[in-house]
DNA sequence: GTTATTCTGGATCGTATAGTACAGAACGAA
DNA sequence: TTCGTTCTGTACTATACGATCCAGAATAAC
């Protein structure tokens, strides 16, 4: 063993996933990246491989904390309407403030790059399904507590939940008014009533 | 007068449009943009003037070219919620076929350009209000059919269903999976319930 | 200490890209 | 035909970008 590393590998990888967060990923050159996480290019290089593999391991840390927030938001002991209420009023509450005009970073990557990357939108694939598998289990949960009615189709409100957060999040990029989103997600949630 | 240009100067721009819809912008290249108009440089910057302004040209005109679809698909003589659903049907069938995995050239913007680019947001806002006008008159006329309930929020379902149908066409690009999609389709419909 | 190994910062390279310049061709008006 | 104007294709420029290289610094093993 020799000099070890100086830097927090765990620290710079969560600046760069927010740079191409916010810019994208063709928008985020590899200065903007330098500057975020403070290293030079061959630290950058030598720790995480080239601009395309650090956007592909930000992603994955996006996705392992994302699927926490939305488990940990859905597992609360409250109906879950009520928990899905609340975590979309999160989501409102963070555009409105203009931290969440980021918008999603796995809905970002979809939009710019799936078209055009089969592994890009293999991967933005997974990750939503396993979004949509945190609120299909919430969902068959709560309809064996009698919350939602035995007829209900968890498999089809879960997906169509995932379309539409996506959809509020996209639409609140470009217009981050607080009434037109609790109407968005007013609707949203009329599929939850029993 | 002298020389009159050679080339349609509105089927070059049809041809930029795709050109921007189906890559971006920043990865669409100017010589993308003269293969795809079978311009040369020159013909493109005197017809269009630079890269942003030919996107905001193309833009526009997607802009025009969906409303009359909108309009055209809500005008039809039945119920809002066939009408709907007839045109959510059209747009998962182009998704599952491949044409429609460009997604919405609106939403693509949006996602792209609409934080970094106020004016952008700015066109993006505009051009998601038209079509939420196109929804709430729709709707509104239904409610006066008697189609929908009298307390039944317009403005909120008319906002919804533009946010939802993004999330369905920005899904499908990542998984352009027709049960998955209907899944989608059929809760998003309910909204439309009597 | 000494040495071998790894890290770090800056310089450098090749390429791709948006935009411009220019010369010649095409056309209408006289 | 002639002349002025506008169009078109190619060559060019300047820059920005991703990636690599290299020399020196820092550190652990001995």
């Amino acid at each position: 063993m020799a000099r070890p590393r100086e830097f927090d590998t765990d620290a710079a990888l969560e600046r760069a996933m927010q740079a191409f967060w916010a810019k994208g990923f063709k928008a985020t050159t590899l200065d903007d990246l330098c500057a975020a996480t403070k290293l030079s290019r061959s630290s950058l290089y030598a720790a995480f491989g080239g601009k395309r593999e650090l956007l592909d391991q930000s992603l994955r840390r996006y996705e392992e904390q994302g699927i926490a927030r939305i488990t940990a938001a859905l597992s609360r002991p409250v109906p879950v309407r009520e928990a899905v209420a609340a975590f979309v009023d999160g989501l409102i509450e963070r555009i409105v403030s203009g931290s969440g005009r980021v918008g999603c970073f796995i809905g970002n990557c979809a939009a710019e790059l799936a078209r055009q990357d089969r592994a890009m939108a293999a991967r933005v694939r997974r990750s939503l399904e396993r979004i949509e598998a945190a609120f299909r289990e919430a969902l068959a949960r709560a309809q064996a507590r009698g919350e939602l009615a035995k007829t209900a189709d968890v498999d089809a409100i879960a997906r169509f939940l995932v379309a539409g957060i996506q959809g509020l999040r996209l639409v609140g990029k470009a217009n981050p008014d607080r009434a037109a989103l609790d109407d968005i997600r007013a609707v949203l949630l009329r599929c939850l009533d029993p």
